[in-house]
DNA sequence: ATAACTCGTTCACTTAAGTTAAGAAATGAA
DNA sequence: TTCATTTCTTAACTTAAGTGAACGAGTTAT
């Protein structure tokens, strides 16, 4: 049975190895967080340095415009969210949530900013995470702005098929640009499409 | 007046200085380049290291779906473009080429990672522009899937203007999301509101 | 147990985007 | 210049998403 400590040392063995003075001091650190379904991580408003990183559940991003909650973001095991106002230093637009009751690392930027001075390698892994996350997410928009609300839904059933199970579906929709009800009306049309 | 060298070392200023030895570093590199209004950079199927940074002009990315160019990103002055081959090592997805006569800064993959391992202050300035865009592109992509097209129009009017004059209507549409006639109409809709 | 909520779905109606086609205006090439 | 192509707009029609309302199922609180 593997540890919450195995599951980041193998994630992050896929850029750069670590030796265990390295490891120690990641572990030195205290950042294993248990949070439970429903917990709010950050508010509109508010100020953070906080990095996240879901070693288990699943945490959401939402704004509250007119008084309704618009989700623009799921992360899922093994992905890592640093809300846009810890590299603005300016208020979050946006609410930070847990879903399902979740393990996170939680990683201040002051934090990373001592441990990069220390071990240089981590501004490297840093680097690399913040690239391939950039250019992923530059796939996905590009996804999104290219094709239809029934699109991206089937697209979400083969890329993300564990969202559908875990989210519930007024959540899915905003993520999916659309109403709820839009969705319901969706989803039944693509059902009536596989029988007929 | 500036030359492009000077454009260049001002906006690395902004997150790191250099010494000399390190300017000279990168201008031995070699790395600035003009291009011609309509060549292309990069095409579907191929292979690249290539990043680009835009020092005047402007360059475009679009998917070719169905024998129908989607167009979704435009980068002007001061704006850094990896595309994700580069990143995942595969088949360039897309295409790249210049909308107006262009000055870039091209930077090999390989050369930046001997640069990085000579002048570690490189790696600093590549994590933060990446976690810079990473954290952009995630309040436009938010911007995108929360509002309408309309809004999106209006929006663009206020954020980037320029766009509006130098891009080809037809590219904005699907940079908008929507098709050439919609865009149209939801402009004649938006003239109308005005006038009342 | 019941009342108050939330959630998902459905329906009827409105609004806007997709589609197909046509024509005017601008652009480029011979 | 002239011809051809591309770009933009408009229009009529189709399709799908937004809106407001209603309903039942499932939760939560009292």
């Amino acid at each position: 049975m593997k540890t919450m400590q195995d599951i980041l040392f193998d994630f992050i063995s896929k850029y750069v190895s670590l030796t265990d003075d390295e490891k120690n001091a990641i572990l030195s650190l205290d950042i294993f967080r248990s949070v439970k379904k429903g917990t709010t991580l950050l508010k509109e408003g508010q100020k953070s340095k906080d990095s996240y990183f879901v070693l288990k559940g699943c945490i959401r991003t939402y704004y509250v415009i007119d008084s309704e909650e618009k989700t623009t973001a799921f992360y899922t095991e093994m992905e890592a969210l640093t809300p846009p106002c810890v590299i603005s230093k300016t208020p979050s637009e946006y609410y930070v949530s847990c879903i399902e009751d979740t393990i996170l690392i939680v990683s201040n930027s002051d934090m990373e900013a001592e441990i990069n001075s220390k071990f240089p390698k981590f501004e490297t892994i840093c680097k690399m995470l913040a690239e391939e996350l950039l250019a992923k997410q530059q796939i996905d928009f590009d996804e999104f702005k290219t094709s239809s609300p029934e699109q991206r839904y089937l697209n979400l059933i083969q890329k993300r098929p564990d969202l559908l199970q875990r989210v519930p579906q007024h959540q899915l929709a905003s993520y999916l640009g659309v109403k709820p009800q839009s969705l319901s009306r969706l989803r039944a049309r693509i059902l009536g499409k596989n029988k007929g």
